[in-house]
DNA sequence: TAAGATTGATAACTCAATCTTA
DNA sequence: TAAGATTGAGTTATCAATCTTA
C-alpha cells in the first residue's frame, strides 16, 4: 500500500528528466483516446459479428466498393481506403467473393489490375448491416458526445490523421463527390 | 465518371429509410475519429518498434507494471488495463519474460495467481523508449489539437469509453493513487 | 464449483518474394 | 524496370478447453 511513488520518468507526480514525460492533463486526453480508439471498434465489430457475421473490415470494404462509381474499386485504391495492406486487402476480398458479397473482375484498362465488384447478394447484405452498424455508431458514439465535442473531434482528430496519411482524407473530407 | 450517385441507404445525399444512415456532418466525425484511431497507433508503434523493438502494447504492458505499487502486477488486472484477453496477456508476457524485461512470480496471497515485476533491465528499456513514445504522442497527437480539441476529446471520448468498459475507467481518471 | 492462468487451435493481419503486364 | 496483385511465412491476437488452487 502507499503506492511506491512510481517510475521516476513515467509518473506524472515526479519529472526527473524534464521532456521524458506527458502532463497530467495530456495523459488524460491521450487515455480518453487511447481506450476509445480500442474500445469502440471493438464493440462495433461485435455487434456486426452477431448480428450479420460482419467484420467491421468487411463492412467497411463492402461500405467503399457500393460508394464508388459503378460499385466496383481498383484492389489498391481500396486498399488505401480501408487502410489496409495489399496483401491484407486481397485476403479480405477473397472472404468476400467465397461469401458472394463481391466478385473480382480483371481491369478493362489495365490488365495488371483487378476490380473488386459489389453483388446484388453484397448489397444487401450491406444494407441490412447497414441499420445495426448506424445504430451502433449513433448510440456508442455520437450519444455521449454535444456539439461542441464533435466539432472538435472532427477538427482535430481529422488533423492528427492528415497529417499521418494526406492520401486518405480525400473519403472523409469529402464524400463521393468526384471534384469539391 | 460523374459518379453514380452512390448505394441508396448509404449515400449521405439520399434518405431511401431513414434511421438508416449517418447525416453527414455525424459522418465526419465518425470518420476522423475512425482514421486517427487506426493510424495514431500504427505510427506509434512503426517508431517504438523501429527505435526500441517494442511493441506499442508491450510498452503499454511494461508502464503498466511499472506504475504499480513495488513494480509488480497480478496478470489479470493487468490484461484489463492494458484491454488484452486473458490469453493475449499471458502470450505478450511471456515475449517480456523472454527478452528479460519481466519476471513470472508466484502470487504470495492466492497461489493460484500470477504477478508480472519489472526487471531492472525492463525499467531501462522502459524508460528509453519512453522518450520516443512520448515525443511520438506530443508530435502525432497534441500538437495538432488546441486546447477546446484536448478538452473536449478527454471529455467526450472520456464518456464514450466509460459507457463501452466502465471498469477501466479507474486508470484514466486517477493514475497510480491507490484511493481517490 | 468457480476463479486465475495457461495451452491448443484458429483467424486476420504483416512483410518479403513472386508473377504478370505497362 | 517498375507497378498491380497475389502467395508464403511469420506474428499476434482470439476463443474454448484444461490445469491448479480457493
Amino acid at each position: 500500500m502507499t503506492a511506491e511513488p512510481a517510475v521516476p520518468g513515467l509518473d506524472p507526480h515526479r519529472s526527473p528528466s524534464p521532456g521524458t514525460e506527458l502532463d497530467e492533463p495530456a495523459l488524460r486526453v491521450w487515455r480518453a483516446f487511447l481506450q476509445a480508439s480500442v474500445l469502440l471498434p471493438r464493440r462495433l465489430d461485435e455487434e456486426l459479428q452477431a448480428a450479420h457475421g460482419l467484420s467491421l473490415a468487411e463492412y467497411d470494404t463492402l461500405l467503399h466498393i457500393a460508394n464508388a462509381p459503378d460499385r466496383r474499386v481498383r484492389m489498391s485504391v481500396l486498399a488505401d481506403r480501408v487502410l489496409l495492406s495489399r496483401s491484407g486487402i486481397t485476403r479480405l476480398v477473397d472472404r468476400l467473393v467465397a461469401n458472394g458479397m463481391v466478385e473480382r473482375w480483371a481491369c478493362p484498362t489495365d490488365a495488371r489490375g483487378a476490380e473488386a465488384v459489389l453483388t446484388g447478394s453484397g448489397l444487401d447484405r450491406l444494407r441490412e448491416a447497414a441499420k445495426t452498424h448506424v445504430a451502433g455508431i449513433e448510440r456508442h458514439f455520437l450519444a455521449p458526445l454535444d456539439a461542441t465535442d464533435r466539432e472538435a473531434i472532427e477538427h482535430g482528430l481529422g488533423r492528427v490523421a492528415e497529417a499521418l496519411d494526406p492520401c486518405s482524407q480525400a473519403m472523409t473530407a469529402a464524400p463521393s463527390r468526384p471534384a469539391d
